[in-house]
DNA sequence: TCCTGTACGTA
DNA sequence: CGTACGTACAGGAG
């Protein structure tokens, strides 16, 4: 304990370091009620505990935080008071107290008095009446005094020696309210405040006020006729309907400030000494806590507000907010190491007793951002898989659990799997109070020993997305450096050399201190992020879409996509022999056997051996051999044979290696078990909401040529499944631009249901639809695409290859036609410049520091990407939530057809036998309905016995 | 062995 | 000098 430096002070200046704290017991006991779902607290005999639990919380935080010296709660007293004499239906709109609450407040009362704390109710008066008087008595003999009071009645007894604590929209935010703080707030001073609430009225009491009067009119008569008597002297001079309302009601107001007077002199019967701070009775806490179940770590933190108050077992949980190291749990050893599966079955379900359940019982999920996401998480316990998860060949080395005790359990492998009857119990039963990391990867690890992960409340590497999207760890020790501020810990992992021989000593395989450290980083990951999940408003998108479409994921890559093996080989052997007749070519052509996938020989030959001249610089500085600039120079040396000849071949092979290197790449990664490729789908990578796709990327399977669309050939549906179904979306983006916009003509463009760019250009050029040429539908086709990247006039001209003038000419034209674009999208740079962020439809963020950056290039790509992501993002949101509803919808129905692929505006679904027009309705639907906009969400759909087939 | 640059496939 | 990705290769630094 810290001892501060008054304490060999003259008891004068030492009186001045006394600090009252007077609670009122019934608005705290409220708020924890209706802060922590009730839910999350019950007993195994289902008493609710929220309100106990949560009041003996925010007692311990308010006086580690405050340090008084002295403290007293106060309690309302059944029955009526004064008040209600003189205001017949006063309070009479507050609805009962919910009836698992009210048994609660004698448990707290209970619980205070094991605490040594005193509490005083006094009938006739309410709590209000005991804080004023307390507070009084407070001040006479000295003392600094501290009211935590969510009434806002209190506000009167502040002055420069009584503060009140007011809660804010989260239970744990406590405004100081001072002198200033109501002067700031109300406009008028503490003493003046009840001569404003009386003119105002309180709804929460059924007190009427003067209608149309709130706190701007009453402070600014208060100010100007110095207070309500002054106000009811001068109450004719008042003009206007205000003043009227204010004649009419003025019998009212005068009842008003009687009934929010305080009274501050009532006999309580105790003095300053009574309500000094003493060491609780801890047999008295064990008691209660026991009948509560309430856990070690809770008594633990409740015992360190108190004097005396020390930890018993030793471990000191300290709960640090900003402490640079991880609270080490302390991990028990479950009994028996030659111990049966059932014996080893049966000891976890005894620690989950003991350590988990008993803390909380639990299968909601807060459903609000108004849930105090940080009491909540206090009350959960963390879920924790370690293993090489591969979709299809997911390896599990450990797991651990860690309940809100602090105690944690490690189990390797084996012992998991023997007790997997226990952790699906454990997880059927509490899923909903559950924090992981990275819900679909410990999906595939738990589902290695046929454990199923229900949907938990947090995971923090979702949370760790939302909150900052364009921050990608790749590990768990990388997000725990990156949002903990801790340092990457060397994982105690062998070195490369060293692998083999770990993997033969079994035994020894697991590295419970890793696992152990990594379970408490999760847990202290959760404790940063769940506040800034919900400061950021990112909790329902958590929710009602990360969650969910985790789970579609999870099943995605679990079943993989069924590829017919030697169609992919007799491509891949096909595009080689190409590649390497180009390759033979080109070499002719140079002279020399250059390494053609070498830029900087390809240079030498084009620039320096032929003297080509060249296009475009690439950033290091030497002129650009990519495939647009050797098409250019193949133009502009048709009649050099040599040099033609090479550029045609180099561009072959280009192409042809290209297609050999991604077929290669899939006949890497088929799953010799099924035959199928588990892709994975990553959730938190791209910063705009997309998905990504990695090992392999089945996102980028070419589709713009014959050559290369071949491969979706080789895409099957596999054995039970007779065809690929194949649904996209049509022009997302430019329908929530439409949307986002309210551009009525871009509206109308796509409610008209004709061929949209067609359409589009006959406006731009106004020109008839039929006499639109190929030319002016591409290029407004172009210009439309290029709207959602900031298209620069120079970056359309070089796409149309027409010049920078016609280019700007176009854009005229296009944004003359559609101002609301042109507005809207001017719109999404200048909120994020205010904001700092965008906001998709669905509230999805990303911050864009570079807009602030002072290079211009930097500032510019900002300013790109900062329009783009809304539109980009809201596209992505919708698909996610299509996936969602369309997964549901096949399950609903009972089909087996799935969705085995996403390309971004593209669903691709495995079609089992006779279920083709079922699932075509279902998942048309399920797109369809993600989401109304003023325009329609157009869907195209097709089937066929392969994906390339299934293209419509 | 690791990182960077270049190139290129997709939406 | 158009957004968002993943992968392959070459070449240089280590």
């Amino acid at each position: 304990m810290v001892l501060s430096s008054h304490d060999s002070l003259t008891t004068e200046r030492a009186t001045a370091e006394h600090r009252l704290l007077v609670v009122d017991g019934h608005s705290l006991a409220f708020r924890a009620y209706f802060a922590l779902p009730a839910e999350n607290f019950t007993t195994s005999a289902g008493f609710a505990t929220n309100a106990v639990w949560g009041f003996a919380n925010m007692l311990t935080r308010v006086i580690l935080d405050e340090h008084p010296t002295h403290v007293a709660v106060a309690f309302d007293v059944k029955g009526g008071t004064f008040r209600n004499d003189l205001l017949p239906q006063y309070k009479g709109t507050r609805d009962a107290a919910p009836e698992d609450l009210l048994p609660q407040l004698p448990v707290i009362q209970d619980m205070l008095k094991a605490l040594g704390v005193t509490y005083i109710e006094k009938p006739g008066y309410e709590g209000d009446d005991v804080i004023a008087t307390l507070a009084t008595m407070g001040e006479k003999a000295g003392f600094d005094a501290l009211v935590l009071s969510g009434d806002r009645d209190a506000f009167q007894l502040i002055d420069d020696r009584i503060t009140v604590l007011y809660p804010g929209h989260h239970f744990k935010d406590l405004k100081h309210m001072t002198p200033e703080a109501v002067e700031e707030k109300y406009k008028v001073s503490p003493q003046k405040y009840p001569d404003l609430a009386a003119l105002r009225g309180e709804t929460a009491d059924n007190i009427p006020g003067v209608p149309g009067v709130g706190d701007g009119f009453a402070a600014k008569w208060i100010n100007q006729f110095g207070g309500l008597d002054g106000i009811i002297e001068h109450a004719d001079e008042i003009k206007g309907k205000k003043g009227d309302a204010l004649r009419e009601n003025i019998e009212q107001v005068k009842l008003n400030r009687k009934v929010n007077a305080l009274v501050r002199d009532l006999d309580l019967g105790v003095d300053m000494n009574d309500l000094v701070m003493s060491p609780p009775n801890l047999t008295a806490i064990d008691k209660l806590f026991a009948s509560l179940e309430f856990g070690p770590r809770t008594k633990t933190r409740l015992l360190k507000a108190f004097p005396g108050g020390v930890v018993e077992d030793g471990s000191d949980t300290e709960i640090a907010d900003d402490e640079p190291t991880l609270e080490e749990p302390i991990l028990d050893s479950l009994d028996g190491d030659d111990a049966t599966a059932e014996a080893i079955n049966e000891s976890l379900l005894q620690w989950i007793d003991t350590h988990i359940a008993a803390t909380i019982t639990s299968k909601t999920v807060p459903d609000s951002e108004l849930t105090d996401a940080t009491l909540a998480l206090e009350a959960s316990w963390i879920l924790h898989a370690e293993g090489n998860v591969h979709p299809g060949a997911t390896t599990l080395d450990a797991i651990a659990l860690l309940g809100p005790d602090n105690h944690a359990v490690m189990l390797s492998a084996a012992e998991a799997s023997a007790c997997h009857t226990a952790l699906q119990q454990l997880l059927d039963a509490r899923a909903g109070a559950c924090v992981l990391h990275g819900l679909k990867e410990q999906s595939h690890l738990f589902a290695t020993i046929g454990v199923h992960v229900p949907r938990p409340w947090f995971d923090t590497q979702l949370a760790g997305y939302l909150v900052e999207s364009d921050y990608h760890p790749d590990s768990l020790d990388a997000a725990a450096a990156h949002f903990l501020d801790l340092p990457i810990e060397e994982d105690d992992e062998p070195a490369q050399g060293e692998l083999a021989l770990d993997i033969d000593d079994e035994s020894d395989a697991i590295k419970p201190k890793s696992v152990i450290r990594h379970i408490a980083a999760v847990r202290a990951l959760a404790h940063d992020l769940a506040p800034k999940v919900v400061a950021r408003q990112q909790y329902s998108l958590l929710h009602t879409i990360e969650l969910p479409v985790s789970e579609v994921l999870f099943g995605m890559e679990s079943i993989g996509a069924a590829v017919d093996e030697g169609r992919l080989i007799a491509m891949r052997d096909r595009f080689a022999t190409e590649a390497r007749d180009a390759q033979e070519q080109a070499w002719d052509a140079a002279g020399k056997r250059i390494n053609l996938q070498s830029p900087k020989q390809l240079q030498a030959v084009l620039f320096d051996d032929m003297q080509l001249r060249g296009t475009r610089k690439t950033k290091s500085g030497g002129y650009t051999t990519d495939a647009a600039a050797l098409q250019e120079m193949a133009v502009r040396n048709v009649n050099n044979e040599r040099a033609s000849s090479f550029l045609v071949a180099l561009l072959r092979h280009r192409e042809t290696n290209k297609l050999k290197q991604i077929v290669q790449s899939l006949l890497d990664e088929v799953n010799h078990d099924d035959g199928r490729i588990h892709t994975t789908f990553e959730q938190t990578v791209a910063a705009t909401g997309r998905l990504s796709s990695a090992a392999p990327n089945l996102q980028n399977i070419p589709n713009r040529n014959a050559a290369g669309r071949e491969i979706r050939g080789a895409f099957v549906p596999g054995e039970g499944f007779v065809s690929l179904m194949s649904c996209d979306y049509s022009q997302v983006e430019l329908r929530i631009m439409a949307h986002l916009s309210g551009d009525e003509a871009l509206i109308e463009a796509f409610r008209s249901g004709a061929d949209f760019h067609r359409y589009v250009a006959s406006l731009v050029y106004q020109i008839p639809v039929d006499k639109i040429t190929g030319d002016q539908r591409s290029h407004v086709k172009a210009m439309s695409y290029g709207l959602a990247y900031g298209l620069s006039t120079y970056g359309l001209a070089q796409q149309l290859k027409i010049s920078p003038a016609e280019a700007d000419v176009l854009k005229d034209k296009y944004f003359a036609t559609f101002g609301k674009v042109h507005d809207y999208l001017e719109s999404l740079v200048s909120e994020a410049k205010r904001n700092g962020y965008t906001e998709t439809m669905f509230g999805r963020r990303r911050y864009f520091p570079g807009l602030k950056s002072t290079n211009r290039r930097v500032r510019d790509a900002a300013e790109r990407a900062a329009l783009n992501a809304p539109i980009q993002g809201t596209a992505a949101d919708i698909m996610k939530i299509a996936m969602i509803r369309a997964a549901d919808a096949l399950h609903d129905h009972g089909l087996s057809s799935r969705i085995i692929l996403q390309i971004h505006d593209e669903l691709v679904v495995e079609i089992a036998p006779n279920e083709a027009d079922t699932a075509t309705e279902l998942i048309r639907d399920a797109m369809e309905n993600a989401v109304h906009l003023e325009v329609p969400l157009d869907v195209s759909t097709g089937i066929g016995d392969d994906w390339q087939l299934a293209a419509h």
